[in-house]
DNA sequence: TTTTCATATGAATATATGTTCATATATTTA
DNA sequence: TAAATATATGAACATATATTCATATGAAAA
């Protein structure tokens, strides 16, 4: 029996709802490649189909959320994972059967 | 190097941001501690402060989504986790160190 | 010191989502 | 057969989200 606090619940549903979508789902799995990445080192993995300012917006998304973390290092920005128990969610659903 | 393909991150965002919302969070949990419930029993767990037509909203969409399953008994209509491995994720969730 | 490059910002829009309300349907009980 | 119970439905609304576009900012290079 869990019974988690409705605080945490409200965390935990926050986290995944800042997660759940594919192009960042693509740029979690980036960041556990390589620890730190710039912008076009992230764009480039994710394959160079995406808008740049696409990508910015839900950079910046995870960043308020604080799933990532970045800092500026001259023109580059570079982001990184800060909430690494992300990747044990990757774990979980890429083991999932159903489709 | 995982490279999930899109297909693959599609479907797992969808799962996450299916249960991403703490009511529906709760009847995970529900449904973890008792394999089958009816909705007046979920709603009771949940702490019936939640609308009953709302409470009707998200079960049908978490069913829709493939989350859960049910079957009609008389006049009781029985959920039950159908995509199991989404406990798998409150597991993860839950150690998570972060608030 | 102008141009280029890397990234962010913010408005505009379209679409999705959560919630409430009133009502429908099916089943059971009186 | 009428009333009560359990659940679903669907419209209406408010709010959130994803996307695109045009533009801003700041750093580097020419």
């Amino acid at each position: 029996m869990r019974n988690i606090p409705f605080e945490k619940l409200d965390y935990i549903a926050m986290v995944l709802k800042t997660i759940s979508h594919p192009i960042r789902l693509k740029v979690i799995e980036a960041l556990e490649e390589k620890e730190k990445m710039n912008v076009q080192e992230i764009s480039k993995f994710i394959g160079d189909h995406v808008e740049q300012s696409l990508l910015s917006h839900h950079l910046i998304k995870m960043r308020d959320k604080g799933i990532l973390d970045c800092h500026k290092d001259g023109q580059f920005v570079y982001y990184k994972l800060q909430l690494r128990e992300v990747l044990s969610l990757l774990d979980c659903m890429e083991k999932c059967k159903a489709r």
